[in-house]
DNA sequence: CTATGTTGAATTAACGTTACGTCAGCAAGG
DNA sequence: CCTTGCTGACGTAACGTTAATTCAACATAG
């Protein structure tokens, strides 16, 4: 590959005026003639400048790492849109991990602490993260920016509180009154139960203890199972996690218990997949790629040195989207 | 940062010492209490090794591309897995791109195009790509994988001839006359429905034209719209696309198709959602896993300059996990 | 006619690493 | 006693880039 020496020699101009011409210094003045001239040999040379060298010399790589505890959830996809942009915008590139995979001495891991891969960190599923590896990336000296609350480290997040609290409120005002909170474990799930719950006794009903069965498919199923055992079954779910939804009409299915007819299910979080599930599941969409954005753009405050502003996404808020899972308790409806 | 002349420094040793307990290198030996003393240096220091310099210096960034078409589609999770996997192996960082965002002059093609950005780059979705980013990855330096069918270029897929043919046949041999092959467009879909073919052929049977709606749920929607207004409607579908089954089943459900009963389903690629929908889906098993895992070696093969290996992944075969979805027509079963 | 500025460049010192070449000191062999 | 070989290191030139410094040539002002 050609270098900028090459193209200095075949512009017959010295090594500055190429890098002035790559970077459109202006300290480096010149004719421009010579630009053009410069600009012709770039071409016919099929230069490129060499990313590393650049990266060494201005001890800053344009590159961000983003790690996601479950890369493969949907409800990623919007976050991860957002932080490509974004991170476009300020010229860099995203190196994508999974929490999974940081195990401590993992290659990932060692390739971001090794000084000068990337010029800042994402995380979101610290909780995932062993404390040996949150020590290890305490001690790296670029910044990181937690993408859900966090006591020690600036953080940016969508409201999991309101998020519950909606969800739950627009069932109480189709009248239910035995609701439950199905699925999830962790601090998010705790936020959208807290919600639920000043949700509940807004409308003057009694809250139910957190079904915390987990996340995914089969942690909807067993929430509704163990939901259905109460001795009053409950006519309304909360589905902590968007993809336990999915678990939640396969187990009212094999139970005979017909959605929304007889059971109403509202899910936290949306992803598309909702829209083509029967019936068609009602949920909460989060402003994720919002999420993204703000994350790249507070990540970039905390390495430009400026204050950051962290804290919780307040706008957009998060929005019900009415769909066919959620109607009135069969009571009412008789 | 300490620097590799800081722990020298410390440890009263030259650079070139350092440089060679950090590498193991054999070239520079020293007496052991020597190695000791340099490493109770770098811990001190908290020394860790800048990556960058490194990488200039070696003209290899121990990073490779990998580029999907459609970085949600969740098929591509196992891929992915054996991709980070494998590259961990080689002692690699996996840089992950979606081909949507890799339009000409976008930030993560020039940054794959400058120099010393990765070592190699494994593509998923050619078709997806313009021709003149497909041009200017072509004139890169650093080598170039296909993950599917290509003409110009190296590449490895797995089977998918092979399991357009697996799905057919089950159909056929549950008793099946009337199948149709729904979904798809792009040389995959065509190889599976060719697979198709060759199946409805061996068992005797009337191939249908390819019903080339496109991917994704809503394409399996429409899919089995079309395929219902024949003359005379089919008893089984082979959905050309995974995801494409949840719109099967969605507009079966509204059509008033009772499934499997009325109507049997098959799809190609599975994932877990599939154990998950109701009815499950019965699907052909792709080993995306090892596809990557087969990529990274092939890639790497590439890099090392050795003939690699490419061409279809015959082991482990595609392999048919049979859930709810499919079952013997009506007519067989009165 | 000299001092002062301006234009348009060239030279060069880093950035942190790796690996080639060199070399002092010492032991053993002839 | 000289030569050879081994051990244990050191010095240094790159890798390709950027930016600070320097400088020649010429124009303009006093």
């Amino acid at each position: 590959m050609a270098t900028q020496r090459d193209v200095a020699r075949a512009a017959g101009v010295s090594l500055a005026v190429v890098s002035a011409v790559v970077n459109g210094t202006s300290h480096t003045r010149m004719k421009e003639s010579t630009r053009t001239r410069v600009l012709q040999a770039m071409r016919e040379l099929g230069y490129q400048p060499n990313q590393t060298a650049r990266s060494l010399r201005l001890n800053q790589t344009d590159m961000i790492a983003m790690i996601l505890n479950k890369i493969d959830n949907p409800v990623y996809g919007p976050l991860r849109h957002g932080v490509y942009e974004a991170a476009a915008e300020h010229g860099a590139t995203v190196l994508l991990g999974d929490a999974e995979t940081m195990r401590s001495g993992s290659r990932f891991l060692t390739r971001l602490l090794s000084q000068g891969t990337v010029d800042g960190i994402l995380i979101r599923g610290e909780g995932l993260l062993d404390d040996d590896v949150m020590a290890e990336l305490r001690s790296h000296p670029k910044p990181i920016l937690i993408l859900e609350h966090a006591l020690d480290h600036p953080w940016i997040d969508v409201d999991d509180h309101r998020a519950g609290e909606i969800a739950t409120r627009f069932l109480a005002n189709l009248g239910h009154r035995r609701i439950v909170f199905v699925g999830g474990s962790g601090y998010l799930s705790q936020q959208r139960y807290l919600g639920y719950r000043q949700a509940m006794e807004a409308a003057g009903l009694e809250p139910a203890p957190h079904l915390a069965t987990g996340f995914g498919e089969q942690a909807g199923a067993d929430g509704l199972r163990q939901a259905m055992q109460a001795p009053t079954a409950p006519t309304a779910i909360v589905v902590n996690n968007i993809m336990s939804a999915v678990g939640v009409l396969a187990a009212a299915r094999d139970l005979g218990i017909a959605i929304p007819d007889q059971l109403s299910v509202v899910g936290i979080h949306d992803v598309d997949l909702m829209r083509h599930l029967r019936p068609a599941v009602t949920a909460v969409r989060m402003p994720m790629y919002q999420l993204g954005r703000a994350g790249v753009e507070a990540l970039y405050d905390l390495i430009a040195g400026r204050p950051s502003a962290g804290g919780v996404i307040t706008d957009p808020e998060p929005e019900l989207v009415i769909r066919d899972s959620a109607t009135a308790p069969p009571r009412l409806r008789d």
